[in-house]
DNA sequence: TAAGATAAGAGGGACAT
DNA sequence: ATGTCAGTCTTATCTTA
């Protein structure tokens, strides 16, 4: 356990003594003197991920440092060096040495060889990758990582795609926190396709006793909107459209996707603004025939 | 060209056997 | 466990305005 001293001289808030040193192995500073841990990691400094829109940048930006479950040792790791000294440099007593090499293979085996983690560091590269893609929030991420582990720990995992189940586990987490990301989306990016992470997604449920809340029309009706660039006055009577539909119950079953873009198009045709179904179809991910039929349904339990 | 209509097929939930 | 059924959504094709 040999650490290199670096920046001797700082004063240790605990003691007082200057024997402020820094493992230059893990980063992190201590006082030699008392034992006193001034910081674990070095902090960085502005924000971690980049935001795409207002109201996502909220939860975006950095308040510590950066441990995160989507690591593979959750930001914890200690690393025991190869050197057999003691902090003040004495070489070990034979006794010490064995069990700290006994320390030493155990340390490294939980770090990187053990199955499960070699799996986690497999789904977390994954996962990084997907964060960017898909312009998540980093609690989704957070949300998603403690998911994966959870459906790991239960072995739920096994003869099952590590591809699969994570983006199950993300769109979970996108689901519980009213995220509206479909299947479609993840499928997309992560190419797996959607039957597969559907049944990933519903072993989720069942194993792990999640209650998913049913996703909201009227979130994905901004989501639509702005992608097919509809004005606010649009998005605004869509929205107590889909009020309406609601409280005839009529919205029940139905994807809320088609709901949503039902809703928009009804809206264009209201207000006399010009779109096509076709560009509403593909904000929302769904085809024309689906809007057509939502539509329908809404003009006659509306009487429009 | 956009919108409407129709038909075939897929995937999954509810229910009975 | 397995099969059937009603309901939804998608894809494809044809018709209509």
């Amino acid at each position: 356990m040999v650490l290199q001293t670096l920046n001797v001289g700082s004063k240790c808030a605990r003691c007082g003594k200057k024997s402020l040193v820094t493992d230059n192995v893990t980063g992190e500073r201590f006082c030699g003197g008392c034992g006193f841990v001034i910081s674990e990691r070095v902090d960085e400094t502005g924000p971690e991920w980049r935001s795409f829109s207002k109201d996502e940048s909220d939860d975006r930006s950095r308040t510590g440092s950066p441990t995160s479950l989507a690591m593979h040792d959750m930001g914890l790791a200690t690393i025991i060096g190869h050197a057999n000294k003691d902090v003040t440099g004495k070489p070990l007593s034979a006794s010490m040495k064995s069990t700290i090499e006994r320390l030493r293979t155990w340390d490294s085996r939980s770090q990187v060889h053990e199955p499960a983690d070699r799996n986690f560091r497999q789904a977390f590269s994954e996962l990084d990758r997907l964060k960017d893609k898909l312009a998540l929030s980093n609690a989704v991420i957070e949300k998603t990582a403690y998911i994966y582990r959870k459906a790991l720990d239960k072995g739920l995992v096994r003869g099952r795609s590590i591809p699969g189940v994570l983006a199950a586990a993300l769109y979970v987490a996108c689901r519980e926190s009213g995220t509206p990301r479909t299947l479609n989306d993840m499928s997309r990016q992560i190419n797996v396709k959607r039957k597969d992470i559907s049944r990933c997604y519903r072993l989720l449920l069942r194993e792990l006793d999640l209650n998913m809340p049913v996703v909201n029309p009227i979130i994905c009706t901004s989501r639509i909107a702005s992608e097919a660039g509809l004005s606010e006055k649009v998005k605004r009577r869509a929205l107590t459209i889909l009020k309406d539909a609601n409280e005839m119950e009529i919205t029940a079953g139905k994807d809320p996707m088609g709901l949503a873009a039902a809703a928009l198009y009804l809206s264009c045709v209201l207000n006399g603004e010009n779109t096509t179904q076709k560009v509403i179809a593909m904000a929302a991910g769904v085809t024309e025939v689906t809007i057509r039929n939502r539509y329908k349904g809404l003009r006659e339990s509306l009487n429009i």
